[in-house]
DNA sequence: AACGGAAACAACCGCCGCGTT
DNA sequence: CAACGCGGCGGTTGTTTCCGT
């Protein structure tokens, strides 16, 4: 497309900040003539801005039926999942979201949802957590370590270790889930003896790591077992609703959607007291634990049930994370 | 109080698709 | 069919505000 550069894009038009007195022009124009033909705008509002920036103002600031103020946590989470859904359809997205623009939504999201989602160790791009699979070998020893203090009964010691557990299982269900795993390279990880941190005790799994024993602790790693719904590894402090109800939808719903490969929030593990007992070694133990591929074992993780127990938190300000 | 860096926000830029001529 | 006008979109940049030192 070839056309001679027009009047404003000669350089003569004023750029940056809009001030009270264009906005008032330009809202008097809009409001007597009606929007469109932006291109016409300027001249006919005595404004020395090209149509574009018109417009601009007008659809992301001075439109009337524009909500201003703070996201609330609803809005939060409904633009979290339809981004899992569209990606920076920003556009998309504001539409399900009345009242809001999708320059701020996509502003909203650049500056504090996708940290976020990062702080939390979810990819912002792929929803996914994010970490090594060589944390899988510090699980081992977690895990193990986390019986023995609740064996003998240090409390405080189990907590904290359960609590780098469950950040470590994050870190496995990555693992499990990534294309560039594979699965001979977990099986390595599987079967390797673990590191020496810790000395587990009479009863408990011993120092190397054993998958059986360790999925038996979480209900949704257990292959067998059913969905959990009121696990109790994690907890559900409020404020999810929403994002389980939707999974649930979803997975009502076509499994073939898009949808199916988002990965909604982690949150941490509670240090409720309650929770220690989920360091028990588990009866339920399946020979068979392992006679599924990592791929497989994602699918059998139910992970959407796993994550509608989790609630919409985030990890730093529920954990007493290790070392932060 | 002054300064610098980080965070938040508004606006701009380049590209694209669609409708019209 | 090509040229053009127009509006929309997503990415990026510039400016302002906040906050810690």
């Amino acid at each position: 497309m070839v056309r001679s550069p027009s009047h404003e894009e000669m350089g003569s038009v004023k750029k940056g900040s809009w001030t009270p007195e264009e906005d008032r022009k330009l809202v008097d124009y809009v409001q007597k003539h009606g929007r469109g033909r932006w291109h016409r705008i300027p001249k006919l509002a005595g404004l020395n801005r090209c149509g574009k920036s018109c417009r601009l103002r007008w659809t992301n600031y001075l439109r009337p039926d524009i909500k201003r103020g703070k996201f609330t946590e609803e809005e939060e989470q409904l633009i979290v999942r339809l981004h899992s859904l569209l990606g920076n359809k920003w556009s998309s997205i504001a539409t399900k979201l009345p009242g809001r623009t999708d320059n701020e939504i996509k502003n909203y999201w650049n500056t504090h949802l996708r940290k976020k989602l990062m702080r939390m160790g979810i990819d912002p791009v792929t929803h996914r957590p994010t970490t090594d699979l060589s944390l899988l070998t510090s699980l081992s020893s977690l895990l193990s370590a986390g019986n023995l203090g609740y064996t003998t009964s240090h409390l405080e010691t189990a907590l904290k270790l359960q609590a780098e557990a469950a950040h470590l299982v994050q870190s496995l269900i990555q693992a499990l889930t990534s294309s560039s795993t594979s699965n001979m390279d977990l099986m390595k990880l599987l079967g390797s003896p673990s590191h020496t941190n810790y000395k587990a005790g009479d009863g408990c799994l011993g120092g190397s790591f054993n998958l059986q024993n360790s999925a038996s602790m979480i209900p949704h790693l257990n292959k067998d077992s059913q969905p959990v719904s009121d696990s109790s590894f994690y907890t559900d402090e409020g404020g999810v609703a929403a994002w389980s109800a939707s999974r649930t939808e979803e997975r009502q719903s076509t499994s073939s959607s898009p949808s199916s490969n988002s990965t909604p929030p982690f949150v941490s593990a509670s240090s409720e007291a309650e929770n220690v007992d989920l360091l028990k070694p588990s009866d339920s133990i399946h020979a068979n634990s392992l006679s599924f591929t990592p791929f497989e074992a994602w699918e059998n993780l139910n992970l959407d049930s796993l994550i509608s127990d989790l609630g919409w938190k985030e990890i730093p300000d529920q954990i007493p994370w290790p070392n932060a």
